[in-house]
DNA sequence: AAGTGGTCTAGACCACTAG
DNA sequence: TAGTGGTCTAGACCACTTT
């Protein structure tokens, strides 16, 4: 009749148990864990089970493994908020580029995409959902692939796909550029509106892991959409994987001189 | 010299190799995959190092372990569509009853919040955040937490702070309600608008991890964001994790008549 | 009962970082 | 050089699922 005892795992016993001294303060935020070797002696379990512990925390993002220095208490993370205007068709300039208080037109310093890939007409599951959504067959869209850089990290991967008859000739090598929509815009003398934008979240793939420096499975911010002239006809299909601490999206439905409201969320 | 060190470690180098079959299709989409003391013997290495291949591999989302029985490949996920309209300040009458096909007024039958804990003026990090939302002090502030389920499983939690005074009596308690939002709305007598909402990802931590049943460091998409009255006077912040793979919210930025554009994406 | 994955031990060697 | 975390082996026992 007792409730049967649930065994929890040893290692996952350890990880509560180290999360509570965090949030208690008493393993303060920035300061160093024992090491294994003394966790292993105060909780009297072998080195392996202290690392599985000690992992859980680290994918929950509650500590930060420095190798060779030791174990840290993580601080809250900053991010970079970016606005959406809700309101309105909104003329597609790049949605970091929206966002970023500097220069966008000559070139951002903190700023930098980075061509990595450009295939035509391929056939992997995605690109066939990228023809679906631009209405058009896979052997006439060209994928373009990016690393997107923010100060020195890299800070998000994406894939565009767009008409092979429309890629600009700046976009068809690998190498830097300055931002991959405006690029297209300017090359097909266009305007470029949002037709529309959905967020999701998933686990990193290895690519994506590998290109970000992120361990596989590390929480993305998932952004996609498709961008199309004023007159409808959709042109860009966009997908874009972001290092999920360091990027929040925000919508903000009010209109800027209503009353009352909220501030905006800002990075933090 | 000889190219004399191995810098990938083993159980990196396997998680690719697995994952390449997967990719050819020597391991297709719902196979088991060989046991564990199976690639143990192909690859002739320790179980565990297998182990922490398969791991990356589950982390990545590529696979799924099924105690007892086996490791099967993953098929491709499909998730909840939610539109949020961005043209508008829209009614806040929660996100899911927004978008489920179902009746809403009578209570859908897929849909259930179950009050987990409701807790007033505390003051961990995320209350004093919340207390910043709203323009209000963490004392006055009551928070209610639960877990949301659609169908049989849990699909998200979410965290609700709002000022104690208007705290329905429905809420009051732990247990099963319809809607967070209705409730509070109807309750308060007034309408709810969006004022903003933002779109992040993270990584479970170790108390929703137990609540939505995934390991910690599962990719969570999270809804968070500021619903107030018509006159703009805040009064609810919410902040809701998701299971990454289970939703994805979408904005539509075209009216609907116009020409031309694609359709909203839809499950899948 | 047999086979699967889950946990844990004991010990070894390696790579990285600091002094 | 000393200390940290990273990888790997060999072996054991357990919990869960199917037959």
């Amino acid at each position: 009749m007792t409730s049967h005892r649930r065994t929890i795992p040893r290692y996952l016993q350890l990880a509560r148990l180290i999360q509570e001294r965090i949030d208690t303060g008493e393993f303060p935020v920035g300061s160093r864990l024992p090491s294994e070797p003394e966790l292993c002696s105060e909780f009297e379990v072998n080195r392996l089970t202290i690392r599985e512990a000690v992992a859980e925390l680290e994918r929950a993002a509650a500590i930060e493994i420095r190798r060779g220095i030791g174990t840290f208490v993580r601080p809250p993370v900053a991010r970079v908020s970016i606005a959406v205007d809700p309101r309105s068709q909104v003329v597609d300039i790049g949605s970091v580029h929206a966002s970023l208080a500097g220069p966008v037109d000559g070139g951002n310093p903190d700023f930098g995409e980075l061509i990595t890939a450009v295939r035509h007409g391929s056939a992997g599951a995605v690109d066939e959902e990228a023809a679906r959504h631009l209405g058009r067959t896979v052997d006439g869209l060209t994928r373009v692939e990016t690393v997107v850089s923010l100060g020195r990290e890299p800070w998000g991967v994406s894939s565009y796909w767009m008409p092979s008859a429309l890629l600009p000739g700046e976009l068809a090598t690998p190498g830097r550029t300055d931002n991959v929509v405006r690029a297209l815009a300017g090359s097909a003398g266009i305007v470029l509106e949002y037709d529309w934008r959905a967020f999701s979240a998933i686990g990193a793939d290895i690519g994506d892991a590998d290109a970000l420096g992120v361990p596989a499975g590390s929480p993305l911010l998932v952004r996609e959409g498709v961008s199309g002239t004023p007159a409808g006809e959709p042109v860009l299909y966009v997908r874009r994987r972001i290092h999920g601490e360091r990027a929040r999206f925000v919508l903000n439905f009010r209109q800027p001189g209503a009353t009352g409201g909220t501030a905006a969320p800002d990075a933090g």
